[in-house]
DNA sequence: GTATGGATCTTCT
DNA sequence: GAAGATCCATACA
């Protein structure tokens, strides 16, 4: 068995990232093992589906073991992991890979940048795995994105406040494989100002 | 090495 | 009309 039962993740959203850390995630001839991810649920306002089931956030709500691919930002897409029955809005981020398969296609694809840059930020991976948003709403199990178990479970991660979002910050919901940096990103350097990337006017 | 601001466009109010 | 789960280039120490 090289992928997930689909009952995998009918779980709890939050036990699904923290157990996705170390898993594999494979598109074509391309694949990572995830380093971090973070979980959303339609129970607090970060999540796509805090707003109820719109035209964009309907994959959310809807059966578990499910790829959301979105577009951020207008030029980023970026990788969902749906989980939860179906009737409930909760996705699992992926946020980060250590590349592992098809390094060259993602070297080509990302251009020349180091390795360790390949797959460091959800934005980056979806564009060196070749996932984009005609991927959205294809399944998981048996579909054209493979997850794999993790070959070794990570002993141990940690949960630390979510990254380049601006609401519902205090929950501690990002997992980061222990001993990997995961994505470099610097924190705001004053807590509750005004998220990076961004200034009101 | 670290900090700041712009690009870009879809979705929702 | 405004906001957003980002990335990259540039400026400065």
């Amino acid at each position: 068995m090289t992928a997930f039962d689909r009952s995998w993740f009918h779980r709890p959203v939050l036990d699904v990232a923290h157990d996705l850390v170390g898993c594999t995630l494979a598109h074509g001839e391309t694949a990572g093992v995830i380093v971090e991810t973070e979980a959303y649920h339609y129970t607090e306002a970060a999540c796509h589906a805090y707003v109820g089931i719109t035209e964009r956030t309907r994959v959310i709500w809807g059966p578990p073991g499910r790829a959301y691919v979105y577009r951020s930002y207008g030029i980023h897409a970026l990788v969902n992991v749906v989980c939860e029955p179906d009737g409930v809005g909760a996705a699992v981020l992926i946020r980060a890979l250590v590349p592992t398969e098809g390094v060259e296609v993602m070297r080509m694809r990302r251009g020349p940048v180091p390795d360790a840059q390949l797959c460091n930020g959800p934005g980056k991976l979806t564009q060196a795995l070749g996932i984009g948003l005609e991927l959205n709403d294809t399944d998981l199990v048996g579909g054209p994105i493979e997850l794999r178990p993790a070959a070794e479970p990570f002993e141990v991660v940690r949960s630390a406040p979510r990254i380049g979002i601006s609401k519902a910050v205090d929950l501690d919901w990002r997992f980061t494989a222990a001993g990997h940096r995961g994505v470099s990103r610097p924190y705001p350097k004053t807590a509750g100002s005004s998220p990076p990337g961004r200034t009101p006017t």
